[in-house]
DNA sequence: CTACAATTGTGAAAACTTACACGAATCAAC
DNA sequence: GTTGATTCGTGTAAGTTTTCACAATTGTAG
């Protein structure tokens, strides 16, 4: 009776609503196809429709999709209908350009803390916020409720953090550090290794 | 004759030499199992095995794989044996932040050039090369070679920037732009939505 | 009202990817 | 030597994902 939905399915949705969000409001449409929406996103039209069988209809046949509908439709599966409390951990370079990152406000991710065990960056002010030592950790997530975090710290240190963080009850990290992270099965992780992303492509070059 | 070898295949292979480094550096082995790697990288020894077949025979039956050789194998493999210039479209936050990022230079990928459009940020110093106006990126990117670039401009801009690399000679595109690029078909194109990864991780969450 | 073009949702087929399981090779211990 | 524990490379099976193709539905034009 519980229809298992493959992941990569899952993994194609905020793609869709990405490109619906675009199309509504750059372009000013009210509905789209399969077709259409595959065609700008260089995906069949069939695995769209299939995609999102999984979860409903939501189409007419004949017409295709409204575009509001479906979005708020979409936003519900993913659960972007709440805003969510996100820790970044690690306050260099790129821990600074995520935080500033407006997009994430935009689709309802409030950064609400920044960890860091410099002495240097401790107590820096990056928006509204100011970078904690790393041996609050705990007491914050725990106080602010949040369930996601983005780790931006080096390899050596990455799988500590993870599992304090799972400790303290983070449910979901987005990890842009070069390492495997062991986790226990109920919590999510999303990598972004962006030298894992350049070896790729040099592979097809030349 | 020529075997297609998957890219699912190819994108495995970075993660492999990334942790291949890990053991050897860090922990000082001088070789390793398909059951050991795979243990460390939650992936299955059969999938390694059969991977790593693909490409040749680099392992001993009962002995396992001597790691500076198959690390050397797949830096080959990989086009990884030489040194590789790369530039940066965009002189945000994340633009500054993948600039510095060390990783990229430990793995030979070398940032030598980084364009804007805006006039405040162009002239600005970062490390040993300045931003360039986005009106010299045809020009640079020719006489310095460039065949990869990082993609970090807002979507609205990031298909016309991304014709103008194509046309200028870039081969491969690391975009963090939150859109889908159209590109011929012998150009590589990978993406980094952290938005996107955030959301697939939301659904899996209550 | 009818004919036609567009489009959905979906069962079945095709294609792709992963896991299994085993022969063969290697090494260490005795 | 012989035995036993490891481990590789790989053919085959199992599982997963994508594509095909078509009945059903919708809207439009005449």
């Amino acid at each position: 009776m519980i229809e298992e939905i493959p992941d990569i399915v899952i993994s194609r949705l905020p793609i869709y609503l990405r490109e619906l969000t675009r199309l509504a409001e750059e372009e000013g449409k009210l509905t789209t196809s399969s077709h259409e929406l595959g065609k700008r996103l260089g995906i069949s039209s069939a695995q769209i429709r299939k995609d999102l069988s999984h979860f409903g209809e939501f189409g007419k046949q004949g017409t295709g999709y409204h575009i509001n509908y479906l979005v708020q439709q979409l936003r519900e599966i993913l659960h972007l209908t709440r805003e969510w409390n996100v820790a970044v951990i690690g306050a260099g370079y790129l821990g600074h350009a995520l935080t500033h990152y407006k997009a994430f406000l935009d689709q309802g991710f409030h950064i609400t803390a920044i960890f860091d065990n410099d002495p240097a960056k401790i107590g820096e002010q990056l928006d509204d916020i100011a970078v904690q030592d790393i041996t609050e950790l705990e007491k914050t997530i725990t106080e602010l409720n949040i369930k996601m975090a983005i780790l931006v710290v080096p390899a050596n240190v990455a799988q500590e953090i993870t599992d304090r963080l799972v400790d303290a009850g983070v449910r979901a990290i987005l990890s842009y550090a070069p390492i495997y992270l062991k986790v226990p099965p109920d919590i999510q992780v999303s990598y972004s290794d962006p030298v894992v992303q350049m070896q790729r492509m040099t592979y097809y070059l030349t």
